[in-house]
DNA sequence: GGGGTCATGTAATAGGTTACATGATTCT
DNA sequence: AGAATCATGTAACCTATTACATGACCCC
């Protein structure tokens, strides 16, 4: 039970993982291995970074914090005997915390692909247009490989709240891709004027990627 | 020169720091702390997760991997001296290449809010509609500061090219707006039947989230 | 001329990823 | 009966974050 929050603000476990793990255990106590089953079976990989090794590292701190306890263990036919986990009322308070700061805060990521944007001056244009092509195209079959696999589910009476992420990615996945057409067509726009500032980057003692300098 | 990728497909180094150092590099040689000062210069810490200490860790792995070469030393004034290091071949090629698959693959990412949705089952309704305004409001905040410090450096004479995470931020950060907007309206439409499961969630022995369980 | 902030890093720690280990089932 | 996969973890390694260190410069 370790209190040693240097920021305040931050939270013990920072693993997101150990907020799926904190809500699964609302249901009963589980030992790790069927955590892993779980969150497989609902496909909650798409949604946390999900490794066997982590899933360890994180319920180990969440031992350490309180939030968890061990319930005893237990053994299935005869297969290695496992420790059994359950919630305590700490570990409640923090997953609603938790929840609720997530919910109702958005915080600061970086995407990958911001990254990249953000220096893609190094590209010429041409080499650009094609590579964002590229990426137009699986975009979109991301965006509907989830929804059809979401329309299964649900066909198969699982109600919609239980996936609203899925709802979530779509809509981000589609808005990038409305961005990414939009983008080519500025690249290649001639009245844009974006080859001029391209061209010159390329040739003259180049300037840095987003730089304003002297 | 350690090569020793496990895996074919991942890069030697995975920081994307390091394709902003390899960057900043074909301009000219610097040391560290001097590329510290470009990336906040150019707020390229909105882009990308900057801190002097990974900076270090991440030259260090670009040297390991001859991405990048030592150039000699230099001091200014009677500040400490300090080691400035060089673009090498391999590592403009690494450079390039590795843009060329940012830009082309999208790649899983793992957003907190998409984990938050995944469990919002666990608090009650009207609490989740009113943790979402509030993040709608600040998402929309968000993408206005953006905008409006984006179009402060558009007028003080910078190309849009060398702006684009912006936009692409934005796009996404509206996106998300209309998807919140959408989703207050779901789960408090009556006719879609989602409180129904919510309290019958609740009050029964509760079913996992995401839960298609027996 | 003393207090802050700049310039330049090193060291300690903790978290996450990956590889390894090993007996039980199940499949063919 | 041997191969593959399941069930259950432990250990080693690497990375990233954080704290600490220390001399210069600058402002009041």
């Amino acid at each position: 039970m370790a209190k040693r929050r240097t920021d305040a603000s931050r939270r013990p476990v920072s693993n997101l993982l150990g907020l799926a793990v904190l809500s699964y255990l609302t249901q009963r106590p589980m030992h790790a291995y069927e955590l892993q089953r779980q969150l497989k079976e609902n496909d909650a990989a798409g949604t946390f970074r999900l490794s066997y090794g982590a899933l360890y590292s994180v319920v180990r701190q969440l031992l350490r914090e309180g939030f968890i306890a061990v319930a005893g263990s237990g053994r299935t036919g005869n297969q290695p005997e496992h420790t059994i986990y359950e919630l305590t009322s700490a570990g409640e308070a923090e997953m609603r915390s938790w929840l609720r700061e997530l919910l109702a805060t958005p915080r600061h990521e970086y995407p990958a692909f911001a990254a990249a944007l953000s220096l893609v001056i190094v590209l010429p244009p041409a080499e650009v247009t094609e590579l964002l092509r590229t990426r137009l195209d699986r975009i979109e079959h991301n965006a509907d490989d989830i929804e059809r696999r979401k329309d299964d589910v649900v066909g198969a009476g699982v109600h919609p709240v239980f996936l609203v992420e899925d709802d979530y990615r779509v809509a981000l996945l589609r808005a990038e891709a409305r961005f990414i057409r939009e983008l080519i067509e500025r690249i290649n726009n001639p009245d844009a004027g974006w080859f001029r500032t391209w061209d010159h980057y390329h040739s003259g003692t180049a300037s840095p990627p987003e730089g304003e300098q002297s």
